[in-house]
DNA sequence: TTGGTTATACGAATATATTCGTACATTTGA
DNA sequence: TCAAATGTACGAATATATTCGTATAACCAA
């Protein structure tokens, strides 16, 4: 067994996650700027928390320059899954179909997506 | 618009909410004992997040008698909808259906399950 | 009646998450 | 060059969640 990276994220941490799987290498002013779009931070603030996900091994950072580059070490799949598994035994009594069509009815999804997730459904079916 | 209630308890608020959704009215040591089967915790503990609760508007109770009566308040719909709607939105980058293939891909459902959904998701089509 | 059991109320300790100020080093451009 | 801008480190304040001890009242059974 691997030495494990810690899959439950705080809020604040699943935020900068998010930005890191998606953009890829950042610095804590790339983070920083996408995160204030929505809400306030100061600078420091995104710092210390960036700071604490390195201590935790959610992240790693190159500190070859003075401007550190993170990215992220947590698993978008891994930690998805787990966030989910979590969903469905907290508040969905084990049954991921239920979560599934609460999920479904009213996040208005579109046809695209709705079809998508049936291919999924008959692969499943199929195994 | 009514008094609004808050959908967003905390985890340990959820798995008290749980019990109260399936068991309807129950008092603190019922509670606590369905809590206990999983985990450590003292009798005061689960008494003092019911209270908490209570505070919140969470739940109510019923005081007539020394031992009093807890139901939920929160919606189990609502409470569920808001959990799933902050899930898509923090770590799904907003795609419903990412999650629910996430959630049935691991969580291997039965077949029945996975029919319930496809009948559901005709359903949606034709809407 | 009276002592043990069971209940609530409440304050406080602990744990965890979030936020930010300040000190100090490095870089940069006028 | 050297002052402003930009960066990191770090301690500490604040907020929130969790846990439990203690006081006290009500109930019950011998």
């Amino acid at each position: 067994m691997s030495s494990e990276i810690t899959t439950k994220p705080t809020e604040s941490e699943l935020e900068i996650l998010q930005i890191l799987w998606e953009k890829g290498n950042c610095t804590v002013r790339d983070v920083h700027e996408i995160l204030t779009r929505n809400k306030e931070a100061g600078y420091t603030t995104t710092l210390k928390l960036m700071q604490i996900m390195h201590e935790k091994g959610l992240v790693t950072r190159d500190t070859t320059s003075k401007t550190h580059i993170y990215s992220a070490l947590a698993s978008q799949q891994k930690t998805q899954q787990h966030l989910v598994s979590r969903l469905i035994d907290n508040a969905f009594n084990g049954s991921a179909a239920r979560l599934v069509m609460q999920a479904l009815g009213n996040h208005n999804s579109s046809k695209d997506e709705i079809e998508a997730i049936k291919k999924y459904l008959d692969e499943l079916d199929h195994k």
